[in-house]
DNA sequence: GACACTATGTATAAGAC
DNA sequence: TGTCTTATACATAGTGT
């Protein structure tokens, strides 16, 4: 849209880019907020400038509701695919439309760039299916497990893993205590997670994450699971 | 955008109101993604289908890393006066209306179009770190923590879910036991596996997994590690 | 950075499949 | 729902202030 078709790649020169950003940022929340009227759904929209600074839209909620309902949503696991629909779609597309214009450029080398491509995004697809698997027996539900051959084995996984991270722990505290560095672990060890308000043991460990801000976010959905679960 | 200009309020026709928010729900994911590659900035997108569906689009990092950024940004508390000033925008440019028509129709290149899919890759690869980063909490080798805080959550996660699929494994067994099914589970529990020629217990829990022909080789690395780590 | 202009490239409403 | 087509409305790159 312009003058000249523009190449969807970074562009190089800050000035121009930022003025890009300022242009097609209001577009884009245009573009959201026509979304959230015309269809009548929620739409969180979040984005940093080149220069750090945070701009967002979202409709008749805020964000914060939006991102509630976003980590807590069932869905959550498998939100990723939908990037990989619209990967697929889009590919699709160009595809038909470089078979249809089979006659103008060099229909032979932009064919078989595509095909390189589409193996590229099959290896992709694969190794994130497999990673899903491998999650899943961490981070998934567990009434998703429909054998006793299943649970065990995810037991005894969980059980060495914790072993281990154990042992680690042990080294390090030793390490810690013996260098004479303060023992900040035992002391916010969860256990000890009792002054908090919450008594869910799932809401204390998120507590916990949240206030070391290690891996807060990722992991709600999780625990979201296992409130509602059992 | 279309035959006739359309009012910005919400749809009252069912299905039109799906169809049109198919439509520009992949736009605004395209915009969206140009905006990320083009400015090389953050973008998350959340969005909920009329019937509930969740939709995302996120550029390089996960939704979570931004959302987290999100979170963490001092600037949070302002933010929702970006809306009220494109609110001011909208309105003051509704005062000056311009009409302009033309149209022409060219072959486009699908050069763009593929580095628009490479992009996409690129962004699929980041999502293949992202869960690198989370299975790292399970299968990640413990010599890779470094502070008592990550032992302490790493250990925290792994009990907890430890706990949640011991439940789980209690309900199956009341379930099978229940309705006369065989005991197949505590038979080949690991703890009875003393039969095999392996005495260490990671390998003991590999055979395990590979004579059930459950999760074999997928964990086979973390196996490897943790014999080599300790 | 913001605003205005204008030529062009895009998105999309409607309609049919 | 997804897809294709077409006509039309919109967004925006480049340019100047």
């Amino acid at each position: 849209m312009g003058r000249v078709k523009l190449q969807i790649k970074r562009i190089e020169n800050t000035t121009n880019r930022q003025v890009t950003f300022s242009k097609r940022r209001n577009g884009l929340i245009k573009k959201a907020y026509e979304l959230s009227v015309l269809c009548d759904v929620d739409v969180a929209l979040i984005m940093f400038s080149p220069s750090g600074r945070l701009c967002h839209f979202s409709g008749n909620k805020s964000i914060e509701e939006i991102l509630k309902r976003y980590v807590n949503h069932p869905e959550n696991e498998r939100g990723r695919l939908h990037n990989q629909e619209y990967l697929r779609r889009v590919l699709g597309k160009l595809k038909g439309e470089a078979d249809r214009t089979y006659q103008e450029a060099s229909p032979a080398s932009s064919n078989s760039q595509l095909e390189e491509i589409q193996q590229e995004i099959l290896s992709c697809k694969s190794q994130l299916e497999d990673m899903e698997n491998r999650l899943r027996i961490f981070e998934g539900d567990p009434l998703e497990i429909t054998t006793l051959y299943e649970a065990e084995v995810r037991e005894q996984i969980l059980k060495e893993t914790l072993r281990r991270v154990h042992m680690r722990k042990q080294v390090l505290e030793e390490r810690f205590s013996s260098s004479g560095a303060p023992p900040t672990s035992e002391v916010q060890t969860p256990s000890t997670l009792d002054w908090l308000p919450e008594k869910d043991p799932q809401v204390q460990i998120l507590n916990f994450l949240d206030s070391n801000g290690l891996l807060p976010l990722r992991c709600l959905h999780v625990l979201d699971l296992a409130t509602k679960s059992y």
